[in-house]
DNA sequence: GTCTATAAATCGATAGAC
DNA sequence: GTCTATCGATTTATAGAC
């Protein structure tokens, strides 16, 4: 008998289902995975997944929230003990390989949120969870710029939209094509981040 | 009897069959739209579109030519005539307004993508078309930079990859929510196109 | 080249047993 | 809560008639 209350046991449940399917939702896309593959590669069934989530959008969404946290945990640590501009442009120069180089993260998300398109609460669940990682990477904006005492060019709100969309879309191309310069990614931040001459 | 030769007659059924996935595919997306609603909403039945092309994917191809020329040859235009650096951005924030505000596309063009990874072909196939598409941009910002005399801050190849990637970036967020921050589009290009200080 | 008919396979979701 | 069995609905792709 595995330990636990009845409660941590189907929360176990939960999080394999959720570990699995995030891993096969990366690999083959959200569209391409079954349920069915996620129950029996978690090692349970169908039945199990309907039990813990009420259907495949409420998993896929579990996913994301997954994803989120940790893309954002992963950049907020990337900028910790930086004290120059230089040093934090850099470290955020490694997040962006490390991250959109492997960027099946993107590609699920915008494929998850196109076949989300027309079920209005989907869509908003995921407009909520995006406005969140913005505000998340506001944050991050903020903390910079008054540790690093630069002067940036546009509002952190802005910035926090402008780095979210290019995450996506690096990523959305780098998963096609390894080839796509990533360092763009600092190289923008440098220029929003210094203030413009006047 | 419709003018024309048997190859003009084909041609023009292709020409329908491209123009209805071409609508249905940005309206209801790639996977959710069936080969049989394009044929009969085009007027000819299944056995049409594949006496035209090999499979849906290429029938997916062909639509993202039409709108990868369309797209670019809208933003040409919207920077045509204009003499100022001011003028050049109020004209692609008007562009960004337009184009990804109706932001279909973006969604199609990585639903697809997303759909496509698994096959390598497809995969290059896509990835081949964006070059062109940054290859396009890229001369854009050329031709901006010789008009407007501006001191670009990084190459125009980065600003091309950066261009594209916010396009895609933005227009993904704006499929799902309608409060996203377009104007950062003209905004990021002006700080990349403006020198920075030193 | 286009149409009709059909094959072949897949998958999300549900019902009922345990 | 989980499993087994099954339904029901779709869809891509093909075969053969015209």
């Amino acid at each position: 008998m595995v330990a636990g209350t009845r409660a941590e046991r189907q929360a176990r449940t939960r999080e394999a289902l959720v570990s699995v399917a995030r891993e096969l939702f990366l690999r083959d896309g959200f569209a391409a995975t079954s349920l069915d593959r996620v129950a029996v590669e978690a090692g349970f069934s169908k039945g199990a997944v309907y039990s813990n989530f009420s259907g495949k959008e409420e998993l896929g969404l579990a996913v994301l929230d997954d994803l989120h946290s940790e893309q954002v945990t992963a950049a907020a640590a990337a900028m910790e003990g930086k004290h120059t501009l230089d040093e934090t442009l850099d470290a955020l120069a490694w997040w962006a390989r490390e991250h959109l180089g492997q960027p099946k993260w993107t590609a699920l998300e915008v494929e998850f949120a196109s076949i989300a398109r027309h079920n209005r609460f989907v869509a908003e669940q995921i407009a909520a969870r995006h406005r969140v990682v913005r505000e998340a990477i506001e944050a991050l904006v903020h903390k910079g710029v008054a540790e690093l005492d630069v002067d940036p060019a546009l509002p952190a709100e802005k910035i926090a939209t402008i780095v979210l969309s290019l995450s996506i879309g690096l990523g959305a191309q780098r998963s096609l094509d390894a080839g796509i310069d990533l360092d763009v990614f600092a190289a923008t931040l440098r220029q929003l981040l210094i203030p413009r001459p006047e």
